[in-house]
DNA sequence: ATGGCGATATAGTATCGA
């Protein structure tokens, strides 16, 4: 029997005001045969206290959060039905957890994760990212992201040492290439396009990794956020900046990655659609 | 078109996101 799994990412916008949508768009993938197994959120806006933990072990999934108050926070939710027997609880089904990038002290909740045996497939390292915006390239939150960026190169480069399975998957908040820009003229040089957060990117490709949405063929002007203002949802004035990113033995297993823009059509969506890989047992 | 929308912390108006 061959097995897959699929992992997603979403940045929410707040998981307080989410948390129907969430509920609702991992049902409608159960319902559609393609149920989500991993689902990595950013932006949860809530305190860990705070964190929905029964209405989504109702719905079948068990979570773990990294939240503060406000802003930022980061959660993997797996569902249950997927995991190995020996993963039965938040302990036994979060591995090795990690918050935050070790040794970059940060109040900021940006990163988490665990290692995950899926029921039929070999353990997978799985981090939830939700990279710092950085405002505009003569900030200093600007600095904030680089710094952030080289730490979270540094770390990744130990990680995948010690995990050969290893998928990021977040919000990148940089657009990779101009293919993942609405209107590239009026960005360049900007935040999420300039050159050194492209260059940061690259890094980390440069570390063994493959942007999963990339290997296969995808619909020109595709993206993955669109601002709430302007209309520009309808007038898919987007940018692709949430991303899944796999390591080489992940990338061969690979069947498909796709942006799903259905949830960013509902009502009082999340400004983000989330995004999502295949991956076979082998 | 340098605002516009939406969420949060608040109690009229800030900050932040991308």
């Amino acid at each position: 029997m061959t097995s897959s799994v699929r992992i997603a990412a979403w940045n929410v916008n707040s998981l307080t005001v989410r948390l129907p949508h969430v509920i609702r768009w991992l049902q409608d993938q159960e319902k559609a045969n393609a149920p989500i197994d991993a689902l990595c959120l950013q932006e949860l806006k809530l305190t860990d206290e705070k964190y929905p933990h029964r209405a989504l072990e109702d719905a079948g999934y068990l979570s773990l959060a990294a939240g503060q108050k406000t802003y930022n926070g980061v959660a993997i939710i797996l569902r249950k039905a997927a995991l190995a027997p020996i993963a039965s609880d938040i302990e036994t089904a979060f591995l090795k957890p990690i918050r935050n990038i070790p040794g970059h002290i940060d109040e900021q909740q940006r990163i988490l994760a665990a290692t995950i045996c899926f029921k039929g497939m070999q353990p997978m390292r799985i981090i939830s990212a939700y990279f710092p915006n950085g405002q505009s390239p003569d900030s200093e939150k600007f600095q904030y992201k680089l710094s952030w960026l080289g730490a979270l190169q540094a770390w990744l480069k130990d990680e995948l040492a010690q995990n050969e399975r290893l998928a990021l998957l977040g919000d990148f908040n940089i657009a990779p290439s101009d293919d993942d820009v609405h209107d590239p003229k009026a960005w360049e040089g900007q935040n999420l396009v300039s050159p050194p957060e492209r260059n940061a990117f690259q890094s980390l490709l440069n570390l063994g990794l493959v942007d999963s949405f990339r290997m296969f063929e995808q619909a020109p002007k595709t993206y993955s956020w669109w601002d709430y203002r302007m209309m520009g949802f309808r007038r898919n004035a987007g940018m692709r900046i949430d991303h899944i990113l796999l390591s080489k033995a992940l990338e061969k297993n690979c069947s498909y990655s796709k942006v799903d823009k259905q949830p960013r059509t509902w009502e009082q969506p999340s400004d983000h659609a989330p995004v999502i890989a295949q991956i076979q047992s082998n």
